[in-house]
DNA sequence: CTTGTAACCACACAAATGTGTGGTATAGAG
DNA sequence: CTCTATACCACACATTTGTGTGGTTACAAG
């Protein structure tokens, strides 16, 4: 059979396993002859072998099924190893709450708008995702805005917290003074057409911490 | 040996399973029985087909090797029916790149710093992540923040895109008035710093539109 | 007690898959 | 022309992997 030019079936192999990779289906040896439309196997293996030996794709440790990598670091998980204690961070699909209201929050679970995909590398705690509403955090935070809140009763001076107000779910950058009997606490919006709000320290709820945000871009 | 709770280690199970999932290495039969410790490969498969049947997991049609899937729609091919609703897709992979500086983007793939996590009805070959560097964006977008970018070499009036400026990637809003030969393009900054740039139509090189901004609060 | 079910183990087998060996043809350099 | 490297094909074989069949133990309900 005729042959291609030099290098060019090279490229649309590693085209063609990049997205593969990359949509999360790392293909097999085979899938490659046959997306190239190979005859042989071997062949698919030889433009594999000579991308890897160029640095352009990596392969699993032990080499075992589906084990091409892209060159990037943690692409790969963790192999074959027994009980992997790697320190980068582990994707959890964590819970949209559409609305969340005063009660326990458990309660909001029943109210799950959707799920989103966080890579986090605090521990496992309580995390759930909120969808902004309102203005009184812009412009660092906007309406529709996604936010993902880390369960926690407590905040220090400064963190952005989610706090219950008015029977509702806020998110207000927490402002705290003084201490003991003379604790002060303000939940304090970025915009200036929101007064800070001074609850009583004793009845203040505080939901979780603002740890990451998210924002899309509809075309416009 | 005794066993656990009733649902206890199906949720584990299942834990692990979308963890590898979204880190685009789907496990096999016995990579979950490993990992939960099983002494046999039937009972992991046992706890995988149930979750299979509770639909909070999908295996590929053909039900080939390495076949689990997310549950959200479409599997890698437009074969998936399209289960009304949600405006999500499936979770994807996406290169962060380090550094883009002139050159194909083919280039700059080489220089993956990390992947994101993107869950967009968009083909992942045309989406790359890039961390902000400087403030001409602020207070939308700051340093540090990362931006999910989708390649297209145009753009319309008012969008978000990432442009090559002076042989670097930077995030711009493009202003387009006039039209023919009268045409006039600036990419404006936010920041009133920044004074607008109005590049030559022709010279100006577009690597997408920023489709998706994502901050993290560490702690302060 | 009997019945049912969830959780688990042991073993087997066909298909999928990675890898190895050897061969052919075309292009380009000398 | 010879020589070499690239691109490709054909076939074989050991592992990996999904799947099937059957058995064991514990817990709860009737």
């Amino acid at each position: 059979m005729g042959r291609t030019p030099t290098g060019q079936t090279r490229t649309r192999v590693l085209a063609f396993v990049q997205e593969r990779l990359l949509a999360g289906t790392p293909p097999t040896v085979r899938e490659v002859q046959q997306a190239m439309g190979f005859r042989s196997v071997g062949t698919a293996r030889q433009h594999l072998d000579a991308l890897v030996d160029t640095g352009q794709l990596t392969r699993t440790d032990d080499s075992q099924h589906r084990g091409l990598r892209l060159p990037g670091r943690s692409t790969g998980g963790p192999g074959g190893r027994p009980t992997g204690g790697r320190g980068s961070s582990r994707p959890r699909l964590v819970p949209l709450l559409g609305r969340v209201q005063a009660g326990p929050l458990t309660t909001a679970l029943q109210d799950i708008e959707d799920h989103v995909v966080v890579t986090t590398r605090h521990p496992p705690t309580e995390l759930f995702a909120l969808r902004v509403r309102g203005d009184s955090m812009a412009p660092e935070i906007l309406a529709d805005d996604v936010v993902i809140v880390r369960r926690q009763p407590k905040a220090e001076h400064g963190q952005l917290v989610v706090a219950m107000v008015d029977d509702e779910a806020t998110i207000k950058r927490l402002h705290r003074r003084g201490s003991g009997a003379d604790l002060r606490i303000e939940l304090r919006a970025t915009n200036p057409r929101y007064a800070p709000i001074a609850p009583d320290p004793a009845a203040l709820v505080i939901l979780g911490l603002v740890i990451e945000l998210r924002r899309e871009f509809t075309g416009a």
